[in-house]
DNA sequence: ACCTGAACACCGTTCAAGT
DNA sequence: ACCTGAACACCGTTCAAGT
């Protein structure tokens, strides 16, 4: 009846890192980061955990290496201005190549929550990785191509980036939170949830949270994202001169 | 010989709350983020996890508990303008506000360099918790101080709480990475270390990263720090008009 | 109400043995 | 060279039993 088991998966194919490391994502994507264990990798690959560890060295190298496949596959998709599209529209600013970047990560976070926690680990235990300096160059050519001066390359382009790691992961953890509370308890009910909690808070130590605690309830995530992303490139415009 | 070990923890004191907390951020600050075990816990405080359990609910909250008991306290030695020291120099303007605020996260995070992990995940996920509103409202009360219109409040504050909780984190990481290399490698010679890794990438694939490398080098952390705060806070004095 | 401590289910990792 | 799978040390958590 079933020659061949759910898409491609033939059952006998030579294990790689390659195919280790699209389980794991998988395994990440469908039961979170609780779920990567080398128990349900093991049985997914339909192998034991000794085949796992001759091609990755421990659980850290494979959620280094599940990062790194996210994220390449995130930046790859517009390598920073090779094909214009002849439709009308502005040509592509600076600004526009930012806030591409910038939503390539957004939207990757959003599809791959457990990358915002995964992210944060990753760039404070290894700089020295493949993953920080992937980010930092594709981030920082959009700081070049603005014309910031070069002594302010580099904090020009940390700011940024933690301003979209940070931002990014917040929104996705928007949405994940609210998946916990039931299936049918969706994103608009969350918000509110945690907007009445920032309402109900002391008013003697808690006045500003409380003020602001409406402007959660109805806001659009990308909307915010891009608000304050315009604000930290208002603060890079603002403090370098331009050139071009 | 000893009727009284170490300093004032006299041996059978009643378990509490409080005291697991600080027998956790203790733990945390002395064998990091994977030492915190409830062996261990139990161990350095003479009794049995059911003990435990019956003041902590689970670790998650035990970590949570240790974050905000942290944060707490870091935000707590200048309760925003008590008091108004009598010695000369300029009167706190709402920009030093700002900085003694996010100097007081960065030290924290500094000191305790598991703290940037934490509070990632726990403002991921757990926003109403007690985390988020803390820091939150600590930044938010000089934005307002800043004259930002109301209708800004969230953004502002968020990109700003965005930054700094990513480029503290970062910064702690440089010098606990910079331990694990070994007692007598110090954090220089970590930065060294991330520098010459960056300038050997691949020149056609990391151009940006390569040119920057070398700012890596000799940087101060603290500088740098703020650097790219007052860059954020340029942004927000430029998109929104100022009162007072 | 608060604490004890054995027990349980589960985890990452190792390694002698196979092909 | 690559894979198998039993075994090990360790973990968070539970719970009947004590006081």
């Amino acid at each position: 009846m079933a020659t061949r088991t759910g898409r491609s998966q033939r059952r006998t194919e030579a294990l790689s890192r390659e195919r280790i490391v699209e389980a794991a994502v998988a395994l990440l994507d469908e039961v979170g980061e609780s779920g990567l264990t080398f128990r349900a990798l093991t049985e997914r690959l339909a192998t034991g955990p000794g085949a796992i560890y001759w091609h990755v060295a421990n659980k850290d190298e494979l959620l280094g290496a599940a990062t790194d496949a996210v994220v390449a596959a995130a930046l790859a998709v517009e390598p920073a201005g090779t094909v214009e599209p002849a439709t009308a529209g502005p040509p592509d600013s600076p600004q526009d190549g930012i806030r591409a970047v910038a939503l390539g990560l957004f939207d990757a976070i959003e599809e791959h929550p457990w990358l915002a926690t995964q992210l944060a680990t990753q760039l404070s235990h290894s700089p020295w990785g493949p993953v920080a300096p992937r980010i930092f160059e594709n981030i920082g050519r959009q700081i070049r191509a603005l014309g910031v001066p070069e002594g302010s390359w580099f904090t020009a382009t940390s700011a940024l980036m933690h301003y979209v790691l940070g931002a990014a992961g917040q929104n996705a953890a928007n949405t994940v939170s609210a998946g916990t509370l039931g299936p049918d308890v969706d994103r608009a009910r969350f918000l509110d949830a945690v907007s009445t909690a920032w309402e109900e808070l002391d008013p003697d130590d808690y006045p500003f949270t409380r003020a602001v605690a409406n402007q959660v309830r109805g806001h659009d995530d990308r909307e915010q994202f891009l608000a304050g992303l315009d604000l930290v490139l208002a603060g890079v415009t603002a403090l370098h001169p331009m050139n071009g």
